[in-house]
DNA sequence: CCAATTTAGATGCATTTGCATCTACTGCCT
DNA sequence: AGGCAGTAGATGCAAATGCATCTAAATTGG
């Protein structure tokens, strides 16, 4: 992604910021491969697994989007799918006539905790090997900070 | 894309993972919004970006996809598009008839310089306010690790 | 040396994605 | 209250993606 050297404050950036970026490919590579894709791509389980994060239970789309590396008329039509299929159900906003609020149903909840269980094996089982626990928490301490100071999303238009 | 507690060294490799890549996530989304993703996608890029780094300045096409997170028909469609735009070009490999070889025409490695300053900037912008030189270093250490320990990569089929 | 298997890439086709735009609702400001 | 700008999602449509399959070239085994 970046340049060559390694000397200058912009190069380290772009270095770091190439090699945190292979790190991912090559580990989503991997993951990919793996029989858990099979039911549900990517996208469509990290909707499913940040809704069961959520305190509420109910999200809206908008939030949503904040986690998923896609346009909001793409996730807009992905939720329509999921909907489809049963795994979530949503609801209007009672606050906002605009908004969408969204929950897993009990099929969603299901599915996302087998298909969970299943990348947390694998997951484990390609970064286990690969770094110390104390490198693993160092390394979740980095991403942690960079991502909290990158400050608030741009929203997707 | 994991659980919630962190002791078991499951739960860990599964919480660093979930770190790593929504930090990747992060960074894409703020990247994205820029300009220099106007006239060339994240793959295109990294294609062009890859083809760059390349020391002899072939590349089979098989090794390319190595490096993308993306299927051999897309790859395949995306070199074709690549190759209309006159930014790289392709060779039947000498030494096997099946292979592919590529390189950048000046006009691609032109256009990727230009890219790729716009992209070091904007990385430099992002990653060097977030964390410390020291950071950056450990946090490339730890990536690159990761990386190299995950073994060859199984191909996309 | 030839048939059978494997590998590199290309291609048909359905699905997914993104951009631009549209609609509906909110909130502000006078 | 009434109009006006801003926001949340949905939708038309073209482009990109993935899966399955196909072709051609290399490799293997007899």
């Amino acid at each position: 992604m970046a340049a060559g050297g390694s000397e200058s404050p912009v190069r380290l950036a772009a270095e770091t910021w190439e090699s945190l970026f292979r790190a991912q490919v090559a580990v989503m590579r991997k993951l990919q491969s793996g029989p858990a894709f099979r039911k549900l791509a990517l996208n469509e389980y990290d909707v499913l697994f940040t809704l069961s994060r959520c305190p509420s239970g109910w999200l809206r789309l908008n939030e949503l989007n904040d986690n998923v590396l896609l346009s909001q008329s793409s996730l807009s039509r992905l939720v329509e799918r999921l909907e489809k299929r049963g795994l979530v159900a949503r609801m209007t906003a009672p606050e906002d006539g605009r908004g969408v609020l969204l929950k897993l149903t009990d099929e969603g909840r299901e599915l996302q905790k087998e298909i969970g269980r299943e990348h947390v094996r694998d997951i484990s089982a390609l970064v286990g090997p690969a770094l110390t626990p104390a490198e693993q928490k160092e390394l979740m301490r980095l991403t942690d900070k960079l991502r909290n100071s990158l400050g608030p999303l741009p929203r997707k238009r």
